[in-house]
DNA sequence: TAGACTCGAGTAG
DNA sequence: ACTACTCGAGTCT
């Protein structure tokens, strides 16, 4: 029972207020994520505009066919898994069923239909958004953390691939930030990487704390480090979507993925630490969850959008033994 | 190792050319069902320019006030956690922010929003449908594996909330079966019910097959029925979803939904017969599909893509003991 | 009726 | 290249 605001199982659930606050972030933010999908439309608008006079002329613009393939409803997902010739199929069915009946409306149709495909689209990158902006919230407790406990750190910038010194950190760098190294009063090194492959599992994990530090973060030395099970401190899952609805569905794929990390490491008879942190949680969820902390088969778990319980997950986070 | 079909894990395993089916069939289905989606969005087109003639006349058409809320960027689901308040703060933002700046364009630059969210609204509802499809091509296979053995059957109506004789059955009714029951030559009573709630896990479960009959699928008698575990016979997870880059994602949470049910029987001293059907299965995840089949974790398994195994799931489903 | 089901739209290691 | 991550758009019980 390491975190003191986790004393029950319904001080993990998510109040409504949080899930409110959730959807009203999402809905801005998608307002404002929208606008490169509107204006891909309006300049698709314009070139059918310019260079078709009927339905059939868009089989000639190479240029916009695979946006035609988009409003034919072909996302890009499953564009990769289609011939050439199954693409021509749906886009002469598409012109025959939907366009022609249109007759002068033909491009109104076209492009109505390409805005519902990049809706979907626009979902899709939501979703990713929503992740990744746990994933900061995260990163910025951490940190913090470490500031408090006036604990020098080094973060790993994801594009420049380079460990940077703690003076140079400002808030906006945390979304390019992948990983973050420190040392222990003890003289414990960690090192704290997201979404890594862990060879013991085979697997993505959301969250991983490494007992050593290393340079690089790719190549042949680091993936001899993060194949040896004794150098791992800590691994957790984070969940950062705030609809009731998925919370059940997302916390089931968490906890078999748990599971498999769980398992794999007791393959070295390594009983390895495992946190739960979720955005979206139920009231039966959160008794699955608290019945794991409390046995045992989790070591944390914090609701990400309760402050205390997020803080003192972080302050265990960084200081642990 | 019932299934004949399995004898390894990768006979498990999805072939490109299954996948190419599926996604092939879902562009084309997507196309028709964008349709009322389509006519919603030219609606409100008219509504908006026979009644505006500048953005902020829209707070006054209460008529159209919700699907303004969706150009702004809520989604349907989003909307019943947030306040009136927040709403109208979303709308007046959204008015400000990119209504406004696109001057006599407005009405366009709603629209497309509109259909923006709509494509997800789409792509959600597609969801679903890939879903059902599962179900009833599960239907389809039952169903003829109980002509073909001369079983005579009664299926259940979900609209009408009736069952009816085998004799009235016409493949087109398929979508509408909720429940089948049969009679097996050995005398014992087979019943088997889509989605049901199953008391002893407080869950939904995909696929369930008791082995007493009942008049009602509701009711008191009918929940006292269900909250008996001795009267269970099998329960399944029903998985249609073609794309494998949700193949393992959705099998984790397979996994600890059947682990669920395997565990809430067994505080009944019952090792419950488990299946788990998928369209999507990648190598991986099928190595631990084969290893649970294998251990007798789940009882049978197949590709919901692959005729013999399905065909021979069927058979034992249909047949058993 | 609150709760938990459907699955693929993206993304990235 | 390949695998598996992000999460909420619907739906139904």
């Amino acid at each position: 029972m390491i975190n003191k605001y986790v004393k029950n199982a319904s001080d993990l659930v998510s109040t409504h207020e949080a899930t409110r606050n959730g959807f009203l972030e999402y809905a801005l933010r998608k307002s404002k994520e929208s606008v490169p999908y509107l204006d891909k439309a309006k300049a698709f608008k314009l070139i059918l505009e310019q260079k078709t006079k009927q339905p059939k002329d868009i089989l000639k613009l190479d240029e916009v066919l695979s946006s035609c393939y988009e409003a034919a409803g072909v996302s890009v997902k499953a564009n990769k898994y289609l011939t050439d010739s199954d693409l021509k199929d749906i886009l002469l069915e598409f012109i025959k069923e939907f366009l022609e009946p249109s007759g002068e409306q033909y491009i109104e149709e076209l492009i109505y239909r390409y805005l519902l495909t990049s809706g979907d689209a626009l979902g899709g990158r939501m979703r990713n958004l929503v992740g990744s902006i746990a994933n900061e919230k995260l990163t910025r407790n951490i940190i913090s953390q470490l500031q408090v406990l006036n604990i020098s750190f080094e973060y790993y910038d994801k594009f420049s691939k380079t460990w940077l010194a703690s003076k140079n950190y400002t808030i906006d760098q945390v979304p390019d930030i992948r990983a973050i190294k420190w040392i222990l009063k003890s003289g414990g090194k960690r090192q704290l990487i997201y979404n890594l492959t862990v060879p013991i599992v085979k697997k993505n994990i959301d969250l991983v704390i490494l007992n050593c530090h290393s340079e690089e973060i790719t190549g042949k030395a680091f993936k001899e480090m993060i194949s040896n099970p004794s150098n791992y401190e800590l691994l957790g899952e984070l969940k950062g979507g705030v609809d009731p609805a998925g919370a059940d569905e997302h916390w089931k794929t968490a906890n078999t993925a748990l599971s498999r990390v769980r398992d794999n490491f007791k393959k070295h008879d390594i009983d390895i630490p495992l946190v739960f942190i979720g955005a979206a949680i139920e009231i039966s969820m959160s008794k699955e969850i608290f019945s794991q902390y409390t046995t045992g088969q989790i070591t944390n778990c914090a609701n990400l959008t309760v402050e205390n319980q997020l803080v003192n997950l972080c302050y265990w986070l960084v200081t642990q033994r």
